[in-house]
DNA sequence: GAAAACAATGAAATCGATTGCGTAATGGTT
DNA sequence: AACCATTACGCAATCGATTTCATTGTTTTC
């Protein structure tokens, strides 16, 4: 029941190897009743194609890679699912790689990924990431890499990503328009574009709207759970509490519920919570969290396809190019105007 | 810069190629000098092996699959999580596949894993798998499987489960000393053995209490959400309405938030409400919900770590095997009792 | 000093599938 | 009857790395 290969089925049918390799191609060359045989032949005694000799003789493994930062992520999940679907429908596989927001790990992973085991690459890059040697590496033996949300701007390629400058602009001034006059951001991590065009957004709103912009209000959150909610929970405790707190990812939000919760802050009457987020549970939430939601399995999706657009070229080297996809701002409790 | 091969190297070092292979990998028939000179170019050109033709040649490609039914759930992805970190430690990769809870892609993609792509499989079965002969055929071809959480009794193999019947009449013991007395039971599939498991502990503590089973109060809901919801709606509308909902996988309980919330039901008042649920925002909810969380990235590593002790010996047998882990049970708002 | 032992390297087979080219057999043409 | 086309198939090289088995040249041993 084992291992049947092109041999055996040759064997089998006392026939040559390329014949058999020819009739279960549909070659022209090999005639109607020696093709049927072989294929009945083949049917019968289980033969599936070897992936890997093919993958040696042709240059391609019809596998791709995936590189995410964090994988328990709402986010990258639904980014995942996008991509998976895309290549499901093309007959690729995909290999999934948990970078754990370690630039290690990604330098060691990405080093696996060249010569050969997979014909592209698409990735979010770690919080830690500043250097892209691998990268270009990579792309220069032949592997083409499509960047999504945390993209590097240094590497010309494809790159998707949605308008972080606009929404969190967008959000802070919800936040104002609510009321709100002495706004924390809580952000994940210097050296990530996203993080910073958030920033920008965030101060360009406050600026427009002659709010005085302290320094001490934007607060890195790079540490783990136990940390970051520490760090919060300080925040939130000074006498100079902030009235509200844009996060700038998700799992900064939950940490300031449970912040909130556990000093006595009342959200939203105190403290006005806005995050970005791909939550399922945030119009469930006690309360219903307001949301800057990311198209991430669109993402993932649109990644995919670009790549397999340059994948079936034959020398695929991707154009620089950057699709921008629109994020959607919806207001639920956490932002509700005091009455 | 693109691909280096084995034959590069000994064209550059104008040595022959099994020179170069012995000296990368140490072997003591290469002089130090020798191996020196190797090793330096090797990492000068940027030589990376090619992963297939080593495959090939040994009969194992480092690389297991994963499939799960669904990928965007909290459950699945924390398995997935455990099993990569699992994987990396070994340096073994991981291929991951989605069946869309459809038997037709599980069937299809257990076909593409024959023949050498993996060297072992991880699943959880789609709602719809009533037959096995396709995992049967992929284990005689020497690919083992390990499963998780949906498993196939029929097969003899490792199996990772947890308490489903225990948790599930402590569950329902759990309502009833909150005061239910007519708990509905929401239900995926009749096919799956965890499925049936939990009606059987929902059911044997209804015995246990003396309430009577009338069978409607079992509501199959193997729609897509819209359906499901609307399904619930249906039953929370209904003049006997049931005070209790037992629901078995987490997205039934937030369908029944959400229906609650539109039809005016209050939870926990006049519906409590209760999950098996890897759900991060329980505690957060409106109100908290009372979930019996699995041990889900412990699940997916103890899944790895079995196959990896199996695929370490020469004839990868798997010998049949229950491991059972223990859910808990964390009471929230959900089951509050009445006042 | 001849034989044996050893050290260092290379040639070639192998894994499984693909494919360009060669070739035998058949039928048709003049 | 000699020739050419066509059909149907097999041989062998190839992809890249590993590994067994020679094959050198050198050193040791009696």
């Amino acid at each position: 029941m084992s291992k049947v290969s092109l041999r055996d089925l040759a064997k089998a049918l006392d026939v040559s190897i390329s014949t058999v390799s020819k009739a279960l191609r549909n070659s022209y060359e090999i005639s109607a009743e020696t093709r049927g045989r072989v294929m009945d032949a083949a049917r019968e005694m289980g033969y599936h194609p070897n992936p890997y000799a093919g993958s040696l003789r042709h240059h391609k493994s019809k596998t791709i890679a995936l590189l995410v930062p964090e994988l328990t992520n709402n986010f990258f999940i639904q980014a995942i699912s996008g991509a998976e679907s895309v290549a499901q429908e093309r007959d690729y596989h995909i290999l999934i790689y948990n970078t754990h927001e370690q630039y290690q790990k990604e330098e060691s992973i990405i080093g696996h990924l060249g010569n050969g085991r997979v014909d592209g690459v698409i990735m979010s890059l770690t919080s830690e990431t500043g250097r892209y040697d691998h990268l270009n590496e990579l792309i220069q033996s032949g592997v083409p890499i499509v960047f999504f949300d945390r993209i590097a701007h240094e590497i010309e390629t494809a790159k998707i990503t949605t308008d972080d400058f606009t929404s969190a602009f967008n959000g802070t001034e919800h936040l104002i328009r609510q009321g709100c006059r002495d706004i924390a951001f809580l952000s994940l991590s210097d050296s990530l574009s996203i993080d910073n065009k958030r920033k920008q957004g965030y101060l360009e709103a406050l600026n427009k709207h002659d709010l005085n912009l302290s320094s001490s209000r934007i607060v890195r959150c790079e540490g783990d759970e136990v940390q970051n909610k520490a760090r919060i929970m300080a925040l939130l405790g000074s006498d100079q509490r902030p009235d509200a707190i844009f996060a700038t990812v998700e799992k900064l939000a939950l940490s300031t519920y449970n912040a909130a919760r556990e000093i006595g802050v009342g959200i939203p009457d105190q403290l006005k919570v806005i995050c970005f987020s791909n939550l399922r549970t945030a119009p469930l939430l006690n309360p219903s969290l307001t949301t800057i939601t990311q198209p991430a399995f669109q993402m993932g999706a649109e990644a995919a396809t670009v790549l397999f657009k340059y994948l079936e070229k034959k020398r695929p080297v991707i154009q620089n190019e950057n699709i921008i996809l629109k994020s959607e701002l919806i207001p639920r409790d956490s932002t509700r105007k005091n009455s």
